[in-house]
DNA sequence: TGCATATAGTTTAATATCAAACTATATAGT
DNA sequence: ACTATATAGTTTGATATTAAACTATATGCA
């Protein structure tokens, strides 16, 4: 493969996942209720799925956004009282995010109504392709996340 | 696989595209000369691939983006005279993109200012794996955007 | 022809995001 | 202990994006 092709390939490659993020993100936004949106229910998943108790940084670092919009989506969330913020014990600049009892209803409900979409990809793409992609979609997010400086 | 472990894995796969996405429009970005995004950039590139000469309307059916996007998207090009609009010979609605000579040249230098991103993925990725996930990602883009309406 | 509906592009209001400046607390070196 | 530097979170100003309302032109049908 010559260097143009290579290029070519490069761009191609991010093209079509900025494409296939976006329609994602636009379908699931659309599903989501009470104007919530993927950002919202990306943090209650992950404090679900991994244990609530992280700190903001913790979870600006996990999804890869700055510390202000960290800020601005948990005000979101727990302007609607899906978590709930608590001083840090033994760091005085930090806090700790805790799920509240809604948070974790809603959850359940946006899942629900996710589902439709769920279904869409797996009644048409063969998820062994999915399971095949994902350790290589692993792979580029490492590298492009240890050269973030370049 | 049951059904909650093809549910996880998608909604893995989905979360992988979204941090590669960010990732790389953040690095994009910041390399992009004279405050343009990734998104100038694009439709630059665009027009030079397959030739000037659009309207509007295809270019935001091209990146999925809205008219409204598109507008404003248009609007920061023309203001760097990279594009200039000229009105539809058949269509008094409509409007015809095209490229200027900056707009050409810009192009060019961009292109120059992307190698270091780009020789980060070449020297640590075999671009073999992304010529092979290519026409699945593909395959998924293609999904989604036949099910918009889900 | 003339009216009803569809389509291309713009505008508006709201939200998400970023980078950079800022505040408050921690930590390290002297 | 004191001061300098680092870190956690917030705020600010700018830009990208969307959905929905709006304007202007086209098209289709009576």
């Amino acid at each position: 493969m010559d260097t143009k092709d290579k290029r070519k390939l490069t761009f191609q490659f991010f093209n079509e996942i900025g494409i296939i993020q976006q329609l994602a993100t636009t379908a699931f936004n659309r599903r989501l209720p009470d104007g919530l949106h993927v950002s919202h229910f990306s943090i209650l998943n992950h404090l679900i799925r991994l244990g609530d108790g992280k700190t903001p940084l913790e979870l600006s670092d996990a999804f890869q956004v700055t510390k202000g919009t960290m800020t601005h989506t948990l005000g979101a969330l727990s302007k609607r009282d899906f978590i709930k913020l608590s001083p840090h014990p033994s760091d005085g600049r930090s806090k700790i995010v805790f799920l509240t009892d809604s948070g974790r209803t809603f959850h359940a409900s946006a899942i629900e109504s996710l589902a439709p979409l769920m279904h869409i990809m797996e009644h048409n793409f063969d998820l062994n392709e999915l399971a095949n992609m994902l350790p290589k979609l692993q792979e580029v997010r490492a590298i492009l996340d240890k050269h973030r400086d370049v």
